[in-house]
DNA sequence: TATGAATGAGCCTTCATTCAT
DNA sequence: GATGAATGAAGGCTCATTCAT
């Protein structure tokens, strides 16, 4: 019966994916280390042991959060990687960035959380690497075409803006008018 | 016959900076959570028992590190704080931020894992308030005296880009050409 | 398959009764300071983190105990508090509370323990003034009854000679000769 | 020069029972081992490493407190023990109980914590049988004396007693009237 | 598949005791 | 005699992980 082995393997990832949303509430909230399965667990109102069914390990589960995290940042911006960034396009980028930024709080803070413990973490690094690489590069080409000299120095320090201002606006969203931020954005690297 | 006090004092103080060095060095290696009080006395070569004659806790000794960090942060932009920046301050301020955080990246991971870690900004966050408010009001007040109309969005997209910028310098120093940072910098704010 | 939810209680009461006599052996005879968790839990042939699954600390631990070594006697007494006693109900209260200090040594010997260490232990004050309160009450009755002049009084003295006797007991079993000590008692107070 | 080793002795003396009186104070307030060396030493206005100057261990001192006070205990009842005990004699021992109770109390917390702390108790066991042996000889004789037929049981029951009333003081002394208690034991043995 | 009892390594912390000065 | 820094064993407790059911 085919129809229920879908139906059974549809469950089994509906409920994957309820343990990792729980987790990422919890992670981002507490921390890696103060989040433990026990809370996980009764967070997501199933059994201890049921995580273990479906994550070899704490860090299993972590691991794929990121990964799951990253995948799911590229794959929103596929539509800009036909190769080339126009300026239109540029704005969007920008834009984009933001709203993913705003639907995505929890992910991102766990993103700095893995970055602020470069040892702990080698886990995500790889991942990271193939995120960051495809980035810079149409970045760096879009500068180039806007005729900066040094393009991929200022793909970098865009880069690094947008970590620090994804960084601020998770710790005191309040204080953070993501428009003007926006705004100032694109008027300077325009 | 005892030592004289002053022995003490000194050998007590000596002790103390000896242990929060080994520390600030395992904490920012491994995360808070991860560095153990066992890790920290081996690293020190001292025995467990003895941190606690030194810190009341595991919370106090990071607590310490952070305040102190801040407080040293703080005392090293003092020149600045004179009320008013100008221009060349400005420059001088952005070459000062660089080179403090060449030399003090240490420090500079801490200061990320208390920004990215909940259970270590718990801890931090008044000090955190206090480092920032003044910080940012002068640059508002900088970036209002050189005509911009929304100075206080200027000062937090400029102190979260140095936040990203020191982040990204701290996971991966040999991508990171400072002096070409520092250089586009200052073009795109002054 | 999980087992039932009914297997599940009845294990845990099962397991928790289990660790509360191996604690209350323990107690009794090396105190509470000097009885570790790792020693109840190699006397009652479980993991030391499995107390931890029943009772929260183990301050929690002895309190459980003495709430419910306190509530076992109330109801071992409830016979007599129909409200009055008589000679005949006091006769036989005098029978039953030797009877029951036979009978729950190991429980007499943490009540004592309470009263000795004040500070330590304000974790039974409550539940002990429970205890007393309505034992005071029926026997202050009864003395007046019998026509004393000064009830409570009488209540008190009896009361703290059946402590004075129940310590004496634990201490030195051998050389108290429990059935003279009734007679004496009964002859004294009728 | 013998006055000074005379004065030098006198001084040392002087500072153990210091350490003894501090001891005791704390020992009854918080308990034997909720009081740590440290505390003492705090409280004496000494250092740690000088209360082993004075005593081998902390097990040491509080068998040295309990010693001195059940010596001081017998001193004080030295007056009736030449041997045999009047009528009068009798009514002078209960009224002399009490004012020894009423004016060391920290001691007789301290004896209560002896019998109910089976930790304390094998430190004090031989003493506690020097102590109570002559007293129960003493009062079995006088009630001999009085025709009583089964004289050791009431020497027995007349001690419980007076632990029992000592013990019920001392947790709650408000509640409790002593001229009046002492009335009625009067009335009972006599 | 699902449960939660059970384990045990390892954590933070305390404290009696020692010892160089 | 006097100090307090230093030690390290031991304690209470947590938690990732396993496993019988």
């Amino acid at each position: 019966m085919p129809r229920t082995e879908k139906q059974f393997k549809e469950l089994r990832e509906h409920k994957r994916l309820h343990i990792m949303n729980t987790a990422i509430e919890l992670f981002a909230n507490k921390g890696f280390a103060s989040t433990s399965i026990n809370m996980i667990a009764s967070h997501a109102s199933i059994s201890k042991g049921l995580i273990y069914n479906y994550f070899e390990s704490k860090e299993e589960l972590i691991k794929t959060i990121i990964h799951n995290g990253f995948d799911k940042f590229l794959t929103e911006f596929d539509a800009n990687k036909d190769g080339v960034l126009t300026k239109d396009e540029f704005i969007y980028f920008i834009d984009r960035t933001f709203e993913i930024l705003e639907n995505n709080l929890h992910f991102w803070k766990i993103y700095f959380m893995v970055l602020a413990q470069p040892e702990v973490m080698k886990l995500a690094e790889e991942k990271l690497m193939e995120l960051i690489t495809p980035f810079l590069k149409t970045l760096s080409e879009f500068f180039a075409s806007q005729g900066y000299i040094n393009p991929m120095a200022h793909a970098r320090l865009f880069g690094a803006m947008m970590d620090g201002v994804s960084l601020n606006y998770m710790v005191d969203p309040e204080s953070f008018n993501i428009e003007e931020m926006k705004q100032i954005i694109k008027d300077k690297f325009l």
